[in-house]
DNA sequence: TGGTAATAGTTGATTTTGTAACTAACAAGT
DNA sequence: ACTTGTTAGTTACAAAATCAACTATTACCA
């Protein structure tokens, strides 16, 4: 009897989330991926410009929860294609205000629209009830224990 | 008004579930990785082998949706550190048969505790009821969509 | 039997991430 | 002004993940 009934790992909460974020996250990557060429961390920083507008590296990092250096190579990037635009504060010129070029901002508006129905999609297997129950204990997970 | 208020990243299933798989995997992850030098592919293959005995990579890699060259690589550590036990299969000598040895049990065994002490500790965020509710919707999230 | 396809698992090359150390600029107190 | 400490961001190197190609074995079937 080697047999260890003790434990479940797909009751275990960390595991369960894991695999339900990658299972997720598969079909909106693979269109960031295969359209844009784009890693996670690239369309993260790309949505928040689009959304919030006009940001450092380090606020991007700290919404995120973000690396600096996982940020700092996807700006890279993302000004490599031309998708961000890159400004040296005045100011204090150690931080670099970042924005989204015309491109970055097509392609942005592309892939918000492409999530928007993919965020759709996948709801189709909630109800609205249970999605909004679920969002709010994501949201609690999400910050530091306590 | 460069500033867009058509999309709430806060609210994209997605990211919300990366973030809060994230946040929820942090302390084990320091455990495993602390104590044991382990990766994440290596306490799950470890934590197969507790559960169901014996099995084979093929059977570890699709239980867990994990790719066969990230097996490999962990069975091949587990292995290096003699908490893997390899045997190839006589019926058909492509196959090998995974064991934990007794210190793979032991670590086992220890990391299982931790795994369940850690579980209760993030469950003390939500009742008894919500958590159950959110694993079901988890496990439902975590199937292939339809 | 012989030939083709399928499966188990490994390896190598490339890409991506993680960690620590680094530069540059500013802040604060003396 | 001068030291000390902090912050923004980059870079170098090591670790790990990814993808494709590979070996070895078995399965199928004409």
């Amino acid at each position: 009897m080697t047999q260890n009934q003790n434990f479940d790992l797909t009751e275990f909460l960390p595991y369960l989330l894991n695999q339900a974020a990658e299972e997720a996250s598969l079909g909106f990557q693979k269109i960031y991926k295969d359209r844009y060429g784009m890693l996670r961390s690239e369309w993260r920083v790309l949505f928040h410009l689009g959304i919030f507008g006009r940001l450092t590296a380090t606020e991007i990092g700290s919404k995120a929860k973000v690396h600096k250096t996982k940020i700092s190579r996807a700006v890279q990037r993302l000004t490599d294609r031309r998708f961000v635009k890159r400004a040296r504060s005045d100011v204090d010129r150690r931080v670099e205000w970042l924005e989204l070029t015309p491109s970055g901002q097509a392609a942005y508006e592309d892939l918000q629209a492409v999530a928007k129905a993919y965020e759709d999609k996948l709801r189709m297997q909630l109800t609205d009830e249970d999605a909004e129950f679920l969002k709010g204990m994501l949201k609690r997970l999400s910050m530091p224990a306590p």
